[in-house]
DNA sequence: AGAATAATGTTGATTATACCACAATAAATC
DNA sequence: GATTTATTGTGGTATAATCAACATTATTCT
């Protein structure tokens, strides 16, 4: 009655390599995680074959690798997770990318060598925080696992993170704990993200939490560069940070309003348009 | 007599990146071409969204491309050519990663629905937080990235990372900061990895700092579970971190010494092995 | 051995992706 | 500037993949 003989566990043409006898499922893991990492993806079918079961089996088994992190899901078979190659973060938010990553090299090309600094929570920041990767013995303070995660892959650069708890969404870390830590220091330059900025130069946020501990790193800062695209201006979030003139330098990819540059010229903000 | 001019691959690729204005389709070829060599696989919806094109003008790319055998066409997304087919089963280390994926399940067993537990540095650790993703509503406190990572998959997890500094080689945070952080808090369950257990039950590791890290978890946590694969039996480090007395459960993959089965036994030390 | 448990196979409904043909848009040529 | 051509977007439809539930088979435990 076996129609489906490509699928026939029985079928010794397509029985496992290495023993005739089904292996136990934690061994199966095992294996389709190291064929995934080696091969980078494979599809469904292919690990089906490999393991002569039936393709549902290998959709449970990827879907609990997957859970655990360990790969990752796609339609039709598996890929590499983010485990040991730095390629993937939140792919949801690359929208204006290039953008930030020309914002980004400006903010870059404007800090030292040698120098600490406080990066928080930001897809823009995350650029910064790649763009700096040519930099030297930086000292970093972060809220954010993403960018400690890209700032460790060099071994110069001191990475300190700030504990707290951490937000699934972003890997942004926030609470009292993150305030009173990043309290302890005091750097050269604090790198900071933002939602909005009002046309009066009202720089605002959607969560509180973040906006203190984007406070916080203001108040302990020699500079503070803030880094936004122009899709941040004229936007509206809730929570008041603070306002443009506090911070030295805005980093943007379009000239903004003429009211706001009025207001930075008069608190002597450096402006840098990409 | 413009013939095939706008498929001559000759002509010069003028339009940069950066701009905002559509890139040529021969230029898309090229960074789609580039991006899947980078990234091993990507999905139709991400390259859509990189360019800001439909999916259908991106499955037309792919269908192009793959037909050229630059890349290779999947249900739902692109990767490399598989150049090397040789499903080449390497090295048998995996041994231990399995061990620790059995020892890490029979801990997670062991640990019920709304707990707090700390998690600290270790390679079976990050197996146990992996093991735990199908529990529900835990709150971990950890001084490990990955281990970060990996709980901050489920969204029922609260999870709270110490800052400290961070070691590039593991992820580890370590340092005043950490323990200070951990200090912090109280936990329900704590687990520990060690480097090395000696005959008489004494603890080891190599790294002091890590090791005043644990020894914070022990002194801070109501059910202490201890994971630790055979080959750390009998194995020495330099840095003492407590007895083997101190913890309330020991989970391996093989039976211990007979000696240190005894110790274990006067201590009322459970003794879990897969 | 027999019962309990885990793992897998099978099926049909559901969802996601692919394809096709044509309309709309942008670029290029005259 | 109008026409031609290439390119992309937009439906509708076909196909493939997923999911959920249950039946069946292995495995484990007493």
């Amino acid at each position: 009655m076996a129609e489906h003989a490509s699928h026939n566990p029985k079928d010794p043409a397509v029985r496992a390599n290495t023993s005739n006898k089904r292996m136990s499922p934690a061994d199966r893991h095992g294996r389709i995680q190291k064929i995934v990492q080696n091969q980078g993806f494979v599809t469904i079918e292919y690990l089906a074959r490999q393991f002569a079961v039936t393709p549902q089996t290998i959709r449970r088994d990827i879907n609990l690798l997957s859970k655990e992190g360990l790969i990752q899901r796609f339609h039709g078979g598996a890929g590499m997770g983010s485990s040991t190659e730095n390629v993937a973060y939140n792919e949801r938010k690359i929208m204006c990318l290039e953008e930030k990553r020309q914002i980004a090299k400006m903010a870059a090309r404007q800090i030292p060598d040698h120098v600490s600094l406080f990066i928080n929570i930001g897809t823009t920041t995350e650029a910064v925080a790649r763009a700096l990767s040519s930099h030297r013995r930086l000292t970093a303070i972060t809220n954010n696992l993403n960018v400690a995660n890209i700032l460790s892959n060099n071994e110069q650069f001191e990475v300190i993170v700030a504990g707290g708890l951490l937000r699934h969404r972003d890997g942004g870390l926030i609470g009292e704990a993150t305030i009173d830590f990043i309290r302890q220091f005091r750097v050269d330059y604090g790198i900071i993200g933002i939602s909005g900025i009002d046309v009066d130069g009202t720089l605002l946020d959607f969560d509180y939490r973040e906006v203190r501990a984007a406070r916080a790193i203001i108040d302990n800062s020699r500079k503070v560069f803030l880094v936004a695209d122009h899709t941040k201006f004229g936007r509206n979030a809730m929570v008041r940070l603070g306002n443009i003139e506090e911070v030295h330098a805005l980093f943007t990819d379009r000239q903004p309003t003429a009211p706001l540059v009025d207001v930075m010229a008069r608190a002597e903000v450096d402006l840098f348009v990409a």
